[in-house]
DNA sequence: ACTCATATTAGCAAAAAAGCTAATTAGCAT
DNA sequence: ATGCTAATTAGCTTTTTTGCTAATATGAGT
């Protein structure tokens, strides 16, 4: 769902981790070590994104790798540019009246 | 800030909001209009919209006219879109390491 | 000044999100 | 089975967000 994704994208931490995502996947805790945060915090972030379908997780032995799932950002992207555009682009956003 | 742009998307009546908002300038009472919510709280989501200069306001006699700020809303786009790119458009979600 | 319409602010209660510690699961190695 | 590391889930408290009603401001008209 749209409203996931833009929940998801409205913490900073979890914008951040998509940054370091961007560069190529990484391993959760290899992730945690970058932030402040305990590592069941950095946990539930990762949660979150999964749930909003941004990132996916696949299991490495031990460990869970991470990586950023493009299409759904772009999804969003593409959203926000459709509140700008002049006529057309809410492919998602659902405008109530005129 | 960014963060207070992430923020304001997050809900989605604000992102209905900024669709109405596409199609042209819209005075307060007329966007509340369009929403099941109590008038008060239409005025809230709008002040956080306004707050995240997502949008302007400019009173018009009795009433306000509130306009979508397309520029704001184009930096946040292009800051999704920098999550994605290969090695470039980090301008302001700033990573923390390598 | 009084009134009506438009909109915001105050103040509160309910719901959701964030973040911690402690406990648990999962997989691998000994 | 035990132990170790990696990661998540449980349970809890604090903070933030949401959304209401009531009260207040702002401007226009009479």
């Amino acid at each position: 769902m749209q409203n996931s994704v833009f929940k998801a994208l409205a913490h900073p931490a979890r914008r951040q981790i998509l940054a370091l995502l961007r560069k190529g996947p990484r391993l959760a805790g290899d992730l945690a070590a970058e932030f402040d945060s305990s590592w069941p915090t950095m946990s539930r972030h990762l949660a979150v994104l999964k749930e909003a379908d941004l990132i996916t997780a696949e299991r490495q032995g031990n460990q869970i790798l991470y990586r950023v799932n493009t299409s759904v950002l772009e999804d969003a992207a593409t959203a926000l540019l459709g509140l700008i555009g002049s006529d057309n682009g809410d492919d998602d956003l659902k405008e109530a009246a005129e």
